[in-house]
DNA sequence: AAAAAAG
């Protein structure tokens, strides 16, 4: 038998865009082409009101900050059902770091990234995670929440640092999320004397090690399968397995094999951590056959898109006239950093080298590419050095680059189809807007088609979306403009999140 | 369609 309890939420600190439904204001693409002056009037209302609270949180006072709106829902394992579900018990809930049972190291490590107190996800997650004997645990929060810092928590506390053999282990979906939460490990873990994290993603052959004998590994799927196959990773004394992005590991044609081929070379009584922003229905029954008898903490989906968000759409003429917007764009996209989404590795290229052939500095990150080369583009964008990113959906879950202002979907993303897949929209816009920062996104549709898919999408996630008028540019330009400066005022939202969390 | 393999 299980218990369940449900936490409510405290009032969100930011006016949410209110404007009239998607239905009024976007019945026919006509409509959403020709933009009625109110629809605009009011997106200029809404930015202004997302710039307001940014700035005033930025200047340190409470008003501004923008932690999520959210209900948590918490499922208990079986095996917790003899407890009772006391809200003040610190093991069940937390509002602070120190009620955690850590160790000095590790607080420290959460101090120095300057985490005042645990975000909502984390409240929820950290005492489950932390309990002895350990429980499994599925995880469901909003994209830029703090998933990361919290099971990067529980597998740091649970390392027995004598003991020179890889004892917990994460799986990411691509390799620049792999690397990117070795790099929070590495950050959280620093004053751990003799901790040693090591990435098992693909190497050009000159580098890659003999073994892998860290305390914390973190790899891709089929990497991971391939070491420990070869007995090159020891998988004895693993006790922890992290699922980062999930449903994406478990539902993916090819993905899930190797994570099921790899759970199965690890010892049987492990802790088992899923962690996603999004659980679609179908994954969940995976989900629990993968992480037996887990605590499962979920959300609603249409508490899942992130208010700080902004969610335009801009109509236009023609599907050749997509390239021009973008070469309009291109002054708003440098303000900040930005990705712009597309769906084939020939599309990136192609524009990416129209655009610089035009005098476009942007940058292209595809599969196709390098290991070595990836790394570097990755890392010019996370250093600034790149401003604008075009991507295809390798990037578009988990990865955290706080200057992300604008988030372009040349391409919608779709299931192949023809229909929207709303899961990756989500994760996509979710690169902007990160822990409490103001962001927008703009997709590009054309014809009755990308029509439908982005009316499916908020019609998915229960939001509104905001038809920008395509025959005045200044207007659009100034209102892009007045989100996209605020949010480089920095995070308003103090909670345990690094710099280059999620 | 893209991603993930050192298959």
């Amino acid at each position: 038998m299980s218990s369940e309890d449900r936490v409510s939420k405290p009032d969100a600190g930011m006016d949410a865009p209110s404007s009239s439904s998607w239905a009024d204001e976007a019945t026919n693409a006509a409509d959403a082409s020709s933009a009625p002056p109110s629809v605009v009037a009011q997106a200029e209302q809404d930015m202004n009101d997302m710039a307001k609270a940014q700035t005033d949180g930025a200047a340190g006072g409470d008003a501004g900050i923008i932690e999520p709106s959210y209900d948590v829902n918490v499922k208990l394992s079986d095996q917790l059902s003899d407890l009772q579900a006391d809200p003040n018990d610190p093991l069940f809930s937390t509002t602070s770091f120190d009620a955690l049972g850590l160790s000095d190291d590790i607080l420290k490590g959460i101090y120095q990234m300057r985490f005042t107190k645990p975000s909502k996800i984390q409240e929820r997650a950290l005492p489950l995670l932390l309990r002895n004997p350990p429980t499994n645990m599925i995880g469901q929060s909003q994209s830029g929440t703090g998933k990361t810092a919290a099971f990067v928590l529980n597998m740091l506390a649970r390392i027995d640092i004598n003991l020179l053999q890889p004892q917990a282990l994460v799986l990411a979906p691509s390799r620049e999320l792999a690397r990117q939460i070795l790099g929070v490990i590495e950050v959280m873990g620093q004053f751990i004397q003799g901790l040693t994290v090591q990435a098992a993603i693909p190497m050009e052959r000159e580098k890659r090690p003999n073994s892998f004998t860290a305390h914390i590994i973190v790899g891709t799927p089929g990497t991971v399968m391939d070491v420990a196959r070869r007995r090159a990773l020891a998988t004895q004394n693993i006790r922890v397995l992290v699922l980062d992005e999930a449903d994406n590991m478990l539902d993916q044609q090819g993905l899930g094999d190797q994570c099921h081929r790899v759970r199965q070379s690890l010892p049987p009584n492990i802790q088992i951590v899923l962690f996603s922003a999004t659980f679609p229905k179908q994954v969940t029954t995976f989900a629990e056959r993968f992480a037996p008898n887990a605590n499962i903490i979920t959300l609603q989906h249409q508490e899942l898109t992130v208010d700080g968000i902004k969610q335009l759409y801009l109509d236009c003429p023609s599907e050749e006239s997509k390239y021009d917007v973008l070469v309009k764009l291109y002054g708003l996209m440098t303000i900040g950093s930005s990705i712009i989404f597309v769906r084939t590795r020939d599309t990136a290229l192609a524009i990416e080298q129209r655009l610089n052939a035009e005098g476009h500095q942007v940058a292209c990150l595809t599969g196709a590419f390098e290991p070595s080369q990836r790394d570097l583009i990755i890392d010019a964008f996370r250093t600034g050095k790149a401003k604008v990113l075009i991507a295809t959906n390798v990037l578009s879950r988990g990865i955290d680059v706080q200057t992300v202002s604008l988030v372009v979907n040349y391409d919608l993303p779709d299931n192949g189809r023809g229909e929207a897949d709303p899961q990756v929209y989500l994760h996509r816009i979710g690169r902007t807007g990160r822990f409490g920062r103001v962001g927008v996104s703009i997709s590009l549709i054309h014809g009755p088609m990308s029509f439908r898919m982005i009316q499916d999408i908020s019609r998915y996630f229960g939001i509104e979306m905001t038809a920008l008028p395509n025959d005045d540019w200044d207007r659009v330009e100034a209102l892009i403009k007045r989100v996209i400066k605020s949010s480089r005022a920095g995070s308003n939202f103090k909670t345990g999140h690094t710099d280059i969390d999620m």
